[in-house]
DNA sequence: CTCCGATTGTTTGGATACAAATCATTTTTA
DNA sequence: TAAAAATGATTTGTATCCAAACAATCGGAG
């Protein structure tokens, strides 16, 4: 055993190590290879994008959602970002601290922080997205143009099937 | 602004927010719904099958792994894993201290460290793998049957560009 | 045989994320 | 209207993960 194993030789290994146990191997490499490409995917996006501006994937969504949605309550950023508020605290103070969101106290309701981007936060994001989205689109041709559509309607009905079962 | 956005909703407010700046929204759809796909299911399957066992995600990474490959180098863990060394060596001590694998040294080379799993480990991943199986079923039956290894193979050719790619 | 560089696992320090407890405010109940 | 329940953000404590520094070991050049 001296170095990593291709893909191959693993379902190899794996096949032979669980024939007898009647395994959904299909089932095995859809989920297997949705970790695989969703965690190769943020690793080469914070690589080529994000590492220069020295964002965190989880603060990039948050200028992101903000930008997409100013003015906006803190906790519809967690809700659409995938995370706690707890989490969202944090990084919220680094980002104002790094002047490129602020907070404000929201006057219809004191329990309320609506969140903004400054002007210099705005402006990042005005280059910092189409560089992103550029990878993206790379990314994505992976897959040929003409299926891409389709890949993102399934990856969507795994979604609200994760999400829908306990 | 009262509540979550459905994904239409947010698709629109992105479309109209960047509609004069060029950008591709089918790559965008594939990336964000990797994302979100991934961390539902991660918390689907952390929700109904290794909860009840009180496994972290890693942990039964580390466990399934070695009981594929067994006996095996830690090196070899952390690559098919997708993990670092470091995170290896806390978790590994976890393992070892619940009693479900072994580590020993190897005879060869003083460097390296081999791991087995014990009788228990493996009585147990005897029983969760299927368990966990079942779920992968599951998740991966959002999408019809015959279309799942396009699927997959979707996934594995946008993690070879992924990691290829810097 | 003896350095010296390479390799491997562990330790350390720091970043990230979350659940639970807490504080402030609003809404509901009686 | 006053008390209780609910809601929202923050704080606190904990778990996870990683990069970099470190210690042990190996292998080759001279």
């Amino acid at each position: 055993m001296t170095g990593p194993h291709t893909l191959a030789e693993t379902e190899r290994q794996v096949n032979q190590k669980l024939v007898h146990k009647n395994i959904n191997f299909e089932a095995m490499a859809v989920t297997s290879n949705l970790f695989r490409a969703a965690n190769s995917v943020r690793n080469h996006l914070e690589r080529t994008v994000l590492a220069k501006e020295d964002l965190s994937w989880t603060a990039f969504v948050v200028l992101w959602v903000t930008w997409i949605w100013e003015p906006i309550e803190t906790r519809q950023i967690a809700i659409e970002g995938g995370f706690s508020k707890a989490t969202l605290t944090g990084v919220l103070s680094t980002l104002e601290k790094r002047g490129l969101l602020a907070r404000k106290k929201s006057k219809d309701d004191g329990r309320l922080v609506i969140v903004e981007l400054t002007t210099k936060g705005r402006k990042l994001m005005d280059t910092l997205f189409p560089a992103f989205n550029k990878q993206e689109t790379a990314v994505a041709n992976s897959v040929s143009p003409s299926k891409q559509g389709a890949l993102a309607d399934q990856l969507r009905a795994i979604t609200k099937f994760a999400e829908g079962n306990s």
